[in-house]
DNA sequence: ATACATGCAAACACTTTGCAGCACA
DNA sequence: TGTGCTGCAAAGTGTTTGCATGTAT
């Protein structure tokens, strides 16, 4: 199983990197890459943000939200969901190293990693709501 | 917008209440009405877990690994899922009210409510790993 | 009586997979 | 020059929706 580094590969990693601040989802990848790199396969895309995010090069982000997305910092953080446009951003608190050795054990689990979300209303869809309630 | 207790309704109330346990999925909740009681419909089903966890009657767990599964402790508490094989339960752990208020503002998002999910292999799976190991 | 709820099937959103041809090492 | 990768389409999984009918109040 000898690796490759295609054309393709190296587009969806660039995209990801430069989609950084977006958090973008699968299908924003896909059509990044597709509107200069036409042609494309969207399945190429779904396997390559899965090769590399097993291999460790990006971040899958699992949001309670679907669909998922993905993130080029490594740093281990946390985020925060708007419940209106599920859109997310990086929340501003430090990394607790120590919270996983505080859960008692329970039936053997093995606890190998563990995300905070933060659910809440981003400014823009909060803004929406406000208007809308006026409107009425 | 008059609210009624269908007989479905209530049956979907006491399987996730008597599945407590399991964490139980939709489909799980589905096909343990269905066996006693057939022709009750999926989305019977999807739509009541919907009203039930909007009106607060239960919770709604959107965990890492889909589907959704569904809870009837109101308390707020924090999960643990299996990466193998997905089952959830609770984690033993002090839940913290005051992680929100630690986040710093950004970018005007309100912060409504969190989650912590610890992720890891539970001791059914990790066996299972090292059975398959040993064969090899 | 009336309007909310149901059951069915189809649609939907997101992701994975099978396969023939392609291109990187 | 072989085999890992691609693009396409189809299938898969989980959930929602449209609609005619049913039923709780």
């Amino acid at each position: 199983m000898k690796i490759r580094n295609t054309r393709q590969r190296q587009l969806i990693l660039d995209a990801v990197k430069s989609l950084h601040a977006k958090h973008p989802t699968a299908e924003e990848i896909y059509s990044h890459i597709e509107s200069v790199n036409p042609g494309i396969g969207r399945a190429t895309v779904y396997r390559n943000l899965s090769f590399l995010s097993e291999a460790g090069h990006i971040l899958k982000i699992e949001t309670p939200i679907p669909p998922d997305r993905f993130d080029d910092t490594l740093a281990p953080h946390y985020h925060m969901q708007c419940r209106v446009c599920g859109e997310i951003c990086d929340a501003d608190i430090e990394y607790m190293r120590d919270i996983e050795s505080r859960v008692k054990p329970t039936d053997g689990f093995i606890i190998e990693s563990h995300d905070i979300t933060f659910k809440g209303i981003c400014r823009k869809c909060h803004e929406n709501i406000v208007r809308e309630d006026n409107a009425e």
